[in-house]
DNA sequence: CATCACCTGTATAACGTTATAGAGCCGCGC
DNA sequence: GCGCGGCTCTATAACGTTATACAGGTGATG
């Protein structure tokens, strides 16, 4: 089909490991014939069959981007960040979506994919230490986002109960008193729900107000709709709540349309913070008070820890790296930042 | 590194052959080896070398879906549908972003990277037919939903110019006569674009209503802060519309987001529609008014196209198929459907 | 002048798989 | 009793690349 490494080797009158060498400099070519050879590449048209160099190698170039929803816009933006910083390094990146399934993401950490892929970038929700422990297959992975600790391998993450902490002192700074949380999970399923609600009550506590767990409302999911029903029971309550925390964006979002929906205002009856900093909590009405994770910061260091891990360099430094976050003001809660 | 044919045909005492023949079937086994075989096979934990298999037979069971911008929630929704088509189907699917940018649309066209994956669905936006016809790269080629007519490749989308119209006849319905249009791209640089506002002018016509340049706004992309730009321009005109109709939702939404700022009430002063039926437009307040496409559709049977051409099938029907739409009426024309 | 080191370039053996040609065996029919 | 077809299985040649070992030539050094 293609044209190959013979093909210029016969144009430029040398051998085949001549022209290996001219295209990846492996060994020190004369000047004269790198110049026959580079102009039979150029007439032809040659461009190194992958999946063969690969096959020598041992290495594909791919490296896989596994996340829970696709259509999570946290996900989209920071894939656009991963996609380009592994292009840059010369890799190629491949999206996975587990649909936030636990199956999906056994499968992933060991199963028959990884021979195509040389590294796995997880953002897991299903799957705690134990599973990744067990894991059997020798390619690298960096775990983001959620979690799973105490494992050896890189993690990058904010630390979800500090951010837990600084979207409640925010609520109780502007006055707020009976403050929900949206996107519990009962059962403890997704770990990092289950972080940002302890940050929650402890934010709760320091500030000296009861925690009320009928302001704690569990999902199903966090999208949305989730959050919109959720809102709509915390509503139906007898007192309901003048602030609502959510654990994501989109969740807080689905808030801000059941409370338009029932006529409150926000923020004068309800404030909402959300987090992840998603482009979209920047246009609704009002616009979305959130906690902002360093996205470009979690996405190129995962990227770069996967890289070195596959090519074998020194990593220094801990496993675990806290990413930066901050508490973006906008008019959710009132008091938007210049 | 892992276990390989080799290793499973020593502990089963077959040839080489015979394990290749088990694992994929080209030729029959024996019963008794078989289970032999597939014994060995579980107890070593065996999965094929993908690259070796895929130098072998010439493909590598990759495909990419390459889109202008990854964080569009069409398209994320989009590629959520087709990477499940393709991994169904036993292929993989690689995304691609091209940030609307002609180099990167023309390099995956015909560039190297085409020798690792087996076919390309594209939804280009700055190349146009004859880019498509220089193309040089064999492996198959699907375009999606933007306008390169008469290529000799398979090509998916909506019918734009109709699309334009069921909206315009909605607007001009609910008694609107000042219709302004957002996300026009003056150099006519994104076919779409161009074929949207033509949709838009002859359904002004039809309506007998008069084209007024003046409410047809350019932007520099088609996102959501264009969509809020433009719209604060048409509210500075002496004579602002009582409609708009956006290139896009997420155009869409940035016009809500100015006309809420600006304290104009949707759709009391001025009815808003978009185009793609995104999940965002479900919870904005108010809820958006939009052209929806069969996105379903649209991304299975892009994958299955693109996948019976690799596969070298037949293909019944013609290149070129204009999937459906309905117009989807929410509270930001306000006229909710049931 | 012989030795050695060095610099270019070449021949070739992998990498792990699949497809082709063919070898051995058994039973059937002439 | 011999050939022949059918059934299993095997040996082996690719696929296109990279890395290793080596060959030839040149200039410097003892």
């Amino acid at each position: 089909m293609g044209v190959n490494l013979k093909d210029i080797a016969q144009r430029a009158g040398v051998s085949l490991a001549t022209v290996s060498n001219v295209v990846n400099g492996y060994r020190p070519v004369g000047e004269r014939t790198r110049q026959r050879v580079q102009q039979a590449i150029d007439e032809l048209g040659y461009s190194p069959n992958l999946g063969a160099r690969h096959l020598r190698r041992g290495r594909t170039g791919l490296i896989a981007l596994a996340v829970p929803e696709l259509t999570n816009p946290y996900f989209a933006e920071l894939a656009e960040i991963a996609i380009a910083e592994a292009a840059g390094l010369g890799y190629t990146l491949v999206m996975e979506n587990t649909a936030a399934d636990r199956e999906a993401e056994l499968a992933l950490l060991d199963g028959s994919r990884q021979r195509i892929i040389d590294g796995l970038i997880l953002s897991p929700v299903r799957i705690g230490r134990e599973e990744v422990l067990a894991r059997t297959a020798g390619s690298p992975l960096v775990l983001i986002g959620e979690g799973v600790y105490d494992v050896p391998h890189d993690h990058i993450a904010i630390d979800n109960v500090a951010a837990s902490h600084a979207a409640i002192r925010h609520l109780v700074a502007i006055g707020r008193r009976r403050i929900a949380f949206i996107g519990a999970t009962p059962g403890g399923d997704r770990q990092s729900a289950h972080l940002r609600v302890r940050g929650y009550r402890e934010a709760l506590a320091a500030a000296g107000l009861p925690y009320r767990p009928r302001l704690v409302a569990g999902t199903d999911a966090f999208g949305r709709l989730d959050g919109m029903r959720a809102m709509r029971d915390l509503l139906a309550l007898g007192d309901p709540p003048d602030a609502v925390f959510g654990y994501n964006d989109l969740v807080a979002i689905g808030a801000l349309r059941a409370l338009a929906e029932a006529g409150h205002r926000v923020p004068e009856h309800v404030a909402v913070v959300g987090i992840d900093d998603i482009e979209e909590g920047r246009f609704t009405a009002p616009t979305l008070t959130t906690i902002a994770p360093d996205k470009r910061e979690i996405g190129r260091l995962a990227v770069r820890r996967l890289i070195a891990r596959i090519e074998g360099a020194e990593v220094a430094g801990p496993l675990t790296v806290q990413t930066p976050f901050r508490l973006l003001r906008r008019e959710s809660t009132g008091t938007p930042d210049a």
